[in-house]
DNA sequence: CGAACGATTGCATTCGGATGCACTGACCAC
DNA sequence: GTGGTCAGTGCATCCGAATGCAATCGTTCG
């Protein structure tokens, strides 16, 4: 009952087992009434085709890699939900690793996704330089979401990171404020970074400092005190999450958001959605990359000699009550 | 530069394939310098074991399914993300299913779990019973999670859900509510049901009446009004994020949390204990549930034939700001 | 009417790695 | 010195499905 194979069930059906696997494959040639016979066995025995053998011989598994950072920003989750659908779509099954946002993690993690014969990987994590001939080696297609490689190697879907820093610190000055915190994310962080430099050229002289966070709610929750005591006008986020730590944190202090501190955001999250934030934040078009990274990759399966892709997406600001733009 | 098998690491090693082939598994018997022959011939060509080829042989491909019915609550990417890190310590692999809580999905999700040997399931999902067949066709170790099989015949990890309704109740009425109305879950969802019995039996005659809610956010915010209609001191919701739906609702509708309504939800999610939310709710032990839920499974894939266990764990109130318990 | 033709089909082999078995030496005890 | 033990090794085969090739059959065409 447990095992059943192609030899099964064509010794049921009466053929061989050359025209079961025509069968189920798809560029099989089988009579009409001879793929009959093999799909009322099939049924009868409860066959599956074993996808790994399969993969044996075609080089294909159907899986598809996701690597996730996680840094403990509630975006993730979102980002992953988004995928499932997408791949699911595309008939490609989604194993799942997160790299804890530890970098020396990743190795290990590319090591294992070697080991599976997935047809792709998605990744959000970032790559250590010297990770470059480990993933050449694994010799598959790749798209980077929210992460760029420099030397255009890997194709890659991404929101335009420095411009929107750069849109919303100039929503923020047009708006008169010229005192504003930012509040960091993680140093080595793609998207971090990209932020900064657009928040802080948006900025100009209305920059007061920077604190460092680490994209999580808690470093927010944290920051707040601290971020507050240089007495700004606004503060800006590089994400979400910390955009909720610090509204919380100014909360416990007494500290009223929009009246007395202006806070950002920046993802457009989910989660920064909810009515009790209503995060002003710079939106991204997550489901529209989400479904390119996707189209990418299968493009890039397909056609594997074609040089690799970047599309860049534009956010859009999102004005919520934390910051009335 | 792609493919490197074990074949071209035996030759340039100078042994034969079975000897790299005992060394990167675990019982082989391999001399000390046939071992680092091996290994450095491996290194220098980049050579990765192909699970999936050695699965043919072993029948263990080190994935583990993970089907998860993803109402739109968003306490389920926190099992998720505790599932991830669980199993990674168990040396498997997620491949990761969702069914969009649409019952019809689990049939289809079963069969593409079929195809891929994995070496057990891990299920948050509801199954119809005439899937009880099938599931058992799959002939794969499987625990479920919140979810009971009433033949016994699955494992399974719970918490006790009546209980922890029942317990609320009672906390809501000796406190001295007892204009208590309730927000219900998905009909068909097993937690659902037996926190909303739990709920009335706890509450008898304080008990107002019930609306039906779907376990989404948006559910809560909708329901605010036509809950709050009936003049209720406090508002039992059946998971967390129905909960901050109806705070936002009323909210909006001018109605003080705590001050004039009680809310109280369920699951004590990490959203849930926002601290602009800080929500009282019954908290379920999720850490504890999922560790116990990979090592039944490991323990199961390693042990047959022993009869599937039932774990129950108790969860505990939390006491936070929207019902002062 | 015979040969060429096209559609199906089965045979045999292949993918990459695990493993039972037989074989080789080295080492030991008697 | 001889027989025996045992660790290491390679050979051959197997796992389940895909596929190139040749064989088969019924047709069709000249």
């Amino acid at each position: 009952m447990a095992k059943v194979t192609s030899y099964d069930v064509a010794k049921r059906a009466g053929v061989s087992q050359s025209a079961v696997s025509r069968t189920f494959s798809n560029g099989g040639k089988v009579a009409a009434d001879t793929r009959a016979k093999v799909l009322a066995a099939a049924k009868a025995l409860g066959y599956q085709p074993n996808v790994l053998a399969r993969s044996l011989i075609t080089g294909q598994s159907g899986m598809v890699a996701v690597i996730v950072s996680q840094t403990s920003s509630r975006y993730y989750p979102e980002i992953v939900e988004l995928l499932a659908g997408a791949l699911e779509r595309a008939g490609k099954k989604m194993l799942l690793f997160y790299t804890d946002g530890r970098i020396d993690r990743v190795e290990a993690v590319l090591q294992e996704v070697g080991k599976y014969q997935v047809d792709g990987i998605i990744a959000t994590t970032q790559f250590a330089p010297d990770k470059r001939e480990m993933i050449r080696a694994l010799n598959r297609p790749m798209v980077l979401m929210n992460r760029l490689d420099p030397q255009g190697e890997f194709a890659s879907v991404i929101c335009e990171q420095t411009l929107g820093g750069a849109q919303m610190a100039a929503a923020l000055v047009n708006a008169g404020r010229h005192r504003v915190m930012l509040l960091s994310g993680p140093k080595d962080n793609f998207v971090a970074r990209h932020r900064l430099m657009g928040a802080m050229d948006g900025l100009g002289s209305a920059h007061l400092d920077t604190l460092a966070g680490d994209f999580s709610y808690e470093s927010g929750l944290n920051a707040a005190h601290q971020l507050v005591s240089a007495k700004p006008d606004a503060i800006m986020c590089m994400n979400d999450s910390m955009a909720m730590g610090v509204i919380d944190g100014l909360d416990q202090l007494g500290v009223d958001v929009p009246g007395q501190v202006w806070v950002t955001g920046f993802d457009g999250s989910v989660a920064g959605a909810l009515a009790r934030y209503d995060l002003t934040t710079f939106a991204q078009p997550l489901p529209d990359m989400v479904k390119d990274s996707v189209e990418l990759l299968i493009g890039q399966m397909d056609s594997p000699d074609e040089s690799p892709q970047s599309l860049v997406h534009q956010g859009a600001l999102r004005v919520g009550k934390t910051a009335p733009l």
